[in-house]
DNA sequence: CGGGATCCGGCTTGATACTG
DNA sequence: CAGTATCAAGCCGGATCCCG
């Protein structure tokens, strides 16, 4: 639960004049980020961005995810009102997923900014070249990896 | 820590295939792109985009952030080509820290992408009280017992 | 099919302490 | 000031079983 753990802002009253700056810590604007940007929301956003899925759909176009992120991950977008779920009390059950309006605008955005890095990757590669060898030379053979560099997941499926 | 991992798994045989897509999970642009996304570095470019700064500068700039979180995101998105650091042999020691023209460029558009989720607060929290209101009452209703209800969203990373 | 509940390992994070 | 080293916890996220 990433819900905000400093005390809430329940008095709606001058929520607007404080603006919901992300640099101070209790925003809740940064926990709504989290889940947009967070390792599957993203992927969840873009997937939605094409049309209207159902759960089983969403885990087929989403490389990787478990049924319980998934589920996870649905559930805090439809909290924040980024992705409408509809369940038809059907049988077998049926539920169907897609972007509200502002979770489209956020998916736009987003992607915006996925197709940037995407474009300047070659940069990046070669920067990474440079840093790394800067760094073998001057320091011993440890090469530790930078931060949390390689975050990939291991293979698998 | 020198948890030395086998490198990432960026071999251009994997990736050959989908070419340019984020929703493969090997795609190297997927590691860049969470050092920008992840839970610190957005927070980071955004500061560093109002100028240079120094390291405990910056530190007071993004509330609440650690020395290791800090020191560890920077090395991370200087290795990626976004940050440059600029350090100075004098005593004290002084290190100066800001945006590359590439960083500049994908800290714009995370920023557009943070500054539209923020505009969009009221939106979220409404949606949000409607979520939680419709929840607790169709527990009551159920009369299921009162479990810890509030599995929302991811957080972390 | 569409999830909920639980167990559990491991990565990520945060204090604290130490160096230059 | 500008970090690095070490340690302990906490939470994420995967696997599994189960229900409607």
């Amino acid at each position: 639960m990433d819900s905000e753990r400093t005390g809430d802002v329940s008095s709606t009253a001058d929520v607007a004049d404080l603006a919901f700056d992300v640099f101070a810590r209790a925003c809740p604007s940064r926990g709504t980020l989290e889940h947009v940007t967070g390792k599957w929301g993203g992927l969840i956003l873009g997937a939605l961005r094409e049309g209207t899925f159902r759960f089983n759909e969403l885990r087929r176009r989403v490389d990787g995810v478990s049924e319980k992120m998934l589920s996870q991950t649905l559930q805090a977008l439809e909290r924040d009102g980024l992705v409408h779920r509809e369940a038809q009390p059907t049988n077998p059950p049926r539920v169907d997923y897609r972007l509200t309006p502002l979770g489209d605008a956020i998916a736009e955005r987003l992607l915006a900014l996925i197709n940037l890095v995407e474009d300047r990757m070659p940069e990046v590669l070669t920067a990474r070249e440079r840093y790394d060898a800067a760094r073998a030379e001057s320091g011993a053979a440890a090469g530790r990896d930078a931060g949390r560099a390689a975050l990939a997941g291991r293979g698998g499926r």
